[in-house]
DNA sequence: TAAATACTAGACCGTCCAGTTTGATATTAA
DNA sequence: TTAATATCAAACTGGACGGTCTAGTATTTA
């Protein structure tokens, strides 16, 4: 399967990673609508007729981009789960709600959130993959480590709802505004402040929970 | 003040009100950016130089479209604040739990969310009108709620954020997966279930702290 | 009635942009 | 070398759209 050995110049990955990235840039500061293929294409560094060579249509190359972009968070995700050692809960929750929030509010992710919003409708497939990559990797590693801190009397299920409702409890409407421009990101302290009464209320269920 | 009584033919207010809805209606559907001011002048039945004479510019016909449409939230919220009486709490936030999520879930306030947020950076005027009327409004009643159910021993302002804390819960994932266009609205039913957690949830919670 | 303003219908302008075409040069396999 | 493909640079096509202009009609006040 892997034999494209055709005859004459192969395509250059290179080039098509430089569009890429340029592209991703590009697509998450200004949106799709507001994003040329000239643009991309003077980017890049490549000509206009090589970016359609390699990606057949705008709206193509906006999956492919958008795409990229998502598999580049996925990393993060997973190194929550090397911290739940034998860390006592809170000071675990703790490092993983800080740097929850840290994501929440990183220029990219909030750019790319408005994107895949905006492009909601239209469309949906990239929508699904960012959600994969984003949301749902944080919350199935946060599940399996309140079953770990709460087994066995804890469930399964109910473990995994408290992920959600600490995440929930992290967002507040703090995400929202930032998505509608009207925050500016947490300092250093303000998301300790921040992230300290979270902990505090979900333990508080989690004990409550534990208990039934 | 309300006297530009000019001479020749005065403006037509219904016209203007026409506008204003067609370009909601079309801002809301299609986004900013897909919708053009011929079709707005199509749509509302009226010449595009009348509506340029009603509204200078495409950036302020968005404003005032986007502001009415918000106004027409405002009066949703407020109703909330009368079935506040002698109502057991945990009745009384699974009513005003159901509503919000009806509202949450309403396809014109999906959209307006959308194009706020797509128009986030440009148009941080429409985000403030936006919030104030929509979430701020809730937010406000709601803690004023939590703090007459938790009065004396609970001070206004953690009433103000368990009543954060009671949104959060009840945005949870579903809101985001809304914005997406991840999820389907819930049914009546589906809604019962999702209420129910939450208002439990809150409810430890508010114990929890009016016992401190 | 006369002056002033709103409104209509449609042409028009300038710009932007997705996508195509052309014709030359570069790179690669056979 | 030759045939095939990639790449470049630049012109071009076709259409959409924000905004203006015109010329005629309607409505209102003075």
């Amino acid at each position: 399967m892997t034999e494209p050995r055709r005859q004459g110049r192969p395509k250059s990955e290179e080039k098509r990673q430089d569009i890429l990235k340029a592209a991703s840039t590009l697509f998450l500061k200004e949106g799709f609508a507001n994003t040329s293929m000239d643009s991309v294409a003077k980017a890049s560094g490549v000509s206009k007729q090589t970016v359609y060579s390699h990606f057949s249509s705008k709206d193509s190359l906006f999956k492919a981009a958008i795409g990229s972009k998502c598999r580049s968070y996925q990393l993060d995700a997973l190194q929550i789960e090397d911290d739940a050692k034998a860390q006592p809960m809170p000071k675990y929750l703790t490092k993983v709600g800080t740097q929850f929030i840290k994501l929440l509010q990183d220029p990219d992710a909030i750019a790319l959130f408005r994107v895949i919003i905006a492009e909601g409708g239209n469309n949906p497939r990239a929508a699904e993959l960012f959600y994969q990559a984003g949301p749902l990797a944080t919350l199935d590693t946060l599940g399996a480590a309140f079953k770990r801190y709460g087994s066995p009397t804890l469930s399964t299920e109910l473990a995994h709802k408290l992920a959600f409702d600490f995440c929930a409890l992290l967002k507040g409407e703090f995400h929202t505004m930032l998505l509608c421009g009207l925050r500016q990101p947490m300092t250093e302290s303000e998301i300790s402040a921040h992230v300290a009464p979270a902990v505090e209320k979900i333990t508080t269920l989690f004990t409550a929970y534990c208990m039934k």
